[in-house]
DNA sequence: CGAGAAGTTGAAGCGTGTCAAATGCAGTGG
DNA sequence: CCACTGCATTTGACACGCTTCAACTTCTCG
């Protein structure tokens, strides 16, 4: 439903290279086609925080244009196909097709809760624990697009944007890496991640998956109830 | 122009109650009248984080009716009076009243903007900074609405809500808390807090208060553009 | 094949957490 | 009005998780 019209006007941004930039005035919303892309907002003395991943089928930020600038950024991390979606996209959704409205409610509500369980991340789990939790979310987020091979998948995050996405120093997050490889719950190596059992690296992270709300992609959200 | 609407039905919830809870099939959408409210989270084991506050005029979780269950809880500071908005208030708003409908987008996308900058808060900030950046924010969405007088404000916060907030311990919180009152930062005591130089508050505490949008409340966001 | 980026390692320091006990404060019942 | 209870705040001593710095190694790619 969404691919007709995102088919409208796809681009292709190269790694590494921001999208949009805070301050800026909004202009359209990106759906990503492929590739991954990420949130992030810095401090005047150059401290970063990733806040968010967007993997492929993920909206950006809906409704922006709303705002009168940007309060973050949004840079790509491998080479991305990014759809853009003019305001009068979301115009045209919220005035003839209700089902589709609400499907972008749905996906708004998911993100706010997939921020929020970051938060959560940084604010309670250990190093360790917020490492598994992270991977965990991200693999089974790619398994819900079906972007998974048995146990496996890609994995184009370098250490450096994992130390920048769970709030620890690069150094700390070499070390936890190697735990978790110590004790077989990841194998990560050339840009691939494999989790040979999804369950005990769950425990690991303490990870609830409640909150990406996986029950039916909320297509039947307007039609029950 | 809420107002109408909300005067349906407001109830009152005592202090320290949960509005609602993880797990809970989700009904109406509260918006708070009077008091402070919090979002929050907890694990297993127990370790909890408040992922925002709720001030008077803030709505808790619009279209939160879409999802199955509740992803997280909200429970009272202090007393509350709350106005439940059912589902079929945003339904009539969306149909209706297009410049009400932008607002409401409005306020959601400026709370994302507030658990994000939270994100960033207890990802890149150390103690003080964390803590001065909390009582910054706070202070100017006070002020927003109208909540404070001169540089004072009510604070029915104790410092085991701010652990919660801040991701760190109680005993560190209070070290916090005598650091910056040591530099008259602030003053806090008899749940009221007092802020003698805003200004330099917010630079401890990095704060950049650009996420609030505080331009003119999101009203003419329809009429121009 | 060379150069820069990504990953790895060790040693030392410090910011926060933990534990435990003391103090202060507010509400309750006698 | 005072003793009693329980919660919020404060304090000290100690431990440890994580950061920092700096060097080294290994990859990646032109």
């Amino acid at each position: 439903m969404l691919q007709r019209f995102a088919a409208q006007s796809v681009r292709t941004v190269p790694a590494r290279t921001d999208i949009s930039q805070e301050g800026d005035k909004p202009k359209d919303v990106h759906l990503i086609v492929e590739g991954w892309a990420y949130r992030y907002k810095e401090l005047e003395d150059g401290r970063r925080q990733i806040l968010s991943l967007f993997l492929p089928g993920d909206i950006c930020d809906q409704n922006v244009f709303i705002l009168r600038e940007m309060d973050h950024s949004i840079g790509t991390i491998t080479a991305v196909r990014v759809a853009e979606l003019p305001r009068a996209f979301f115009d045209e959704i919220s005035a003839g097709y209700p089902r589709i409205a609400a499907a972008l409610r749905w996906e708004t509500l998911v993100n706010a809760a997939i921020e929020r369980e970051w938060t959560m991340n940084l604010g309670q789990r250990n190093a360790i624990e917020r490492m598994a939790h992270l991977l965990c979310e991200l693999f089974v987020r790619l398994e819900m697009t079906g972007l998974t091979i048995d146990n496996t998948c890609a994995f184009p995050l370098t250490q450096a944007d994992l130390a920048e996405a769970t709030g620890l120093s690069t150094v700390h997050v070499n070390r936890t890496l190697q735990q978790l490889r110590a004790h077989d719950l990841i194998a990560l190596r050339c840009k691939t991640l494999v989790v040979p059992d999804l369950d005990r690296l769950m425990r690991t992270g303490l990870f609830n998956p409640n909150y990406l709300h996986r029950e039916r992609d909320g297509r039947q959200h307007d039609a029950s109830e």
